[in-house]
DNA sequence: CGAACCCTTGACAGAAATCAACTAAGGTGG
DNA sequence: CCACCTTAGTTGATTTCTGTCAAGGGTTCG
């Protein structure tokens, strides 16, 4: 691997504390790639033997089940996952595929714990990593199972621009088909709820999202702290935590085949 | 705290690595305590002054919003719960209250970040715990997302009657609310739900669920060990792992009076 | 005994999935 | 360069599912 490509892993929150031999150790069995849209990295069920990190691009995790598939989160750049299999040794719970041309960096999992017990803030950066993700889909489930559906692409909504600085709209990250999966409803349900929203002056433009009158819209989201995240802290600078809401996924990504269920 | 206590403390995955040091300056300060029925631990918001350890009894944890509740695990002995909180310094997402007579110990989350630095074991006993703390919700999330609630509870069945070793049948370890909530249906749903399930061979009688062929509800539910976790390993043998579905909590759970929304 | 609660049942309304058709945009290949 | 094809997105009609409201039975506890 290239040094700036090393350097920018170092200065993820997860390796910035660590140890610089272990560092070393740990990536120089690590290799990277560079994918195409479309290509699935992970298959739900398969053994961890990567941790992966994305450098550019963007993943999406999602899970299968009789045919059915639903997104969990999209993983954004300089973001890990994975991480709990891989600590766990055990089988993946979810896929990821690449959604546009995407960097990865897989780094060998073999011994990631005999790291942990040699690199006290190694250890200590993984579990602030693993609590902010519990934290994460803690989250997303609690939006499952409290809002509706409706409720839910409003508070979304909200979420996007508050992230981008509180400007006057945004351009949806997604594809909407992943949007819908990723809140939980079909497409033709998303295509509905969009255009029951422009009642609460959302206007909807291709990929386009502005809004005209955000306090109304609040007033569907009502939005919290404890379901929507934290306010962002400075101004819009990610905080390096992973980035499991469908954040800044490119929406170019190139279309590719994709096999029908 | 008294020595039989400490010593069940001790012998949990999370402590059972630990410096005996640390873990002595870490449960000095701890105490324990037991609480009736129906009392509330934590409040969703609140900041994350303990780690809780559930000795006796059991432990809900639901989230609320707008008036809104529901349960997103139950915790039964012997397991933490809101490590994630605690680590993080940052404000509970769930609130947590007792189901039954409930025996606590609840130990001062001020100084675990340095314990973690100081003894790698128990950082990478942390790491191990939230990892699996992580896996559950996801499975959760999976299982709102990918089934409908006839096969959730389809599959609660089964899980239940797989954990306590293909018995014939089991008495609900919860109310039936507590359970619809944590399936993500209304009480009035969960109701007519289990009569659906009398064709599939599934006898209710009370708190008591017989199964007189499980491969028809088998067909239904389409287990699958990604959604509803490994086989238990042993002969029904807990883990040690935070039991996050609602396993083993005590059906007896005496009634109080509850606040409504 | 009465109050409070859980559970069930019925009737109804609302939400969302499904099925199908159609449009529009982008890429492909002749 | 254009015709064609694939795919995302939308819209409509319909069905299925689920929540809501209301009422009643049974149990526990004071």
């Amino acid at each position: 691997m290239r040094n700036t490509e090393l350097a920018e892993i170092r200065d993820l929150p997860l390796f910035r504390t660590m140890d610089e031999d272990n560092f070393l150790s740990l990536t120089q069995a690590a290799y990277d790639q560079t994918f195409p849209a479309q290509v699935q990295l992970i298959e739900e069920g398969g053994t961890a033997d990567f941790l992966h990190v994305v450098m550019e691009g963007s993943v999406e995790l999602f899970a299968t089940w009789q045919g059915h598939e639903t997104t969990m989160a999209v993983v954004n750049p300089i973001s890990t996952f994975i991480l709990a299999a891989c600590i766990q040794d055990a089988p993946y719970l979810m896929s990821a595929r690449t959604l546009g041309r995407t960097r990865v960096v897989m780094v060998p999992s073999v011994d990631l714990r005999t790291i942990f017990l040699n690199d006290p803030n190694f250890a200590l950066a993984t579990i602030t990593e693993l609590a902010a993700c519990y934290r994460s889909v803690v989250r997303h489930t609690k939006n499952l199972k409290l809002r509706t559906a409706r409720e839910r692409l409003a508070a979304y909504i909200l979420r996007q621009v508050r992230s981008r600085g509180n400007g006057a709209g945004f351009t949806l990250p997604v594809e909407k088909r992943l949007l819908a999966s990723y809140l939980g409803v079909t497409p033709e349900s998303l295509s509905r709820l969009m255009k029951s929203l422009q009642d609460c002056g959302v206007h909807i433009e291709g990929q386009r999202i502005t809004l005209t009158d955000p306090a109304l819209l609040a007033e569907v989201a009502k939005p919290d702290a404890l379901l929507d995240g934290p306010d962002p802290a400075g101004p819009s600078i990610g905080l390096g935590l992973p980035d499991c809401d469908l954040g800044t996924a490119q929406p170019d990504a190139r279309r590719a085949v994709r096999e029908t269920p």
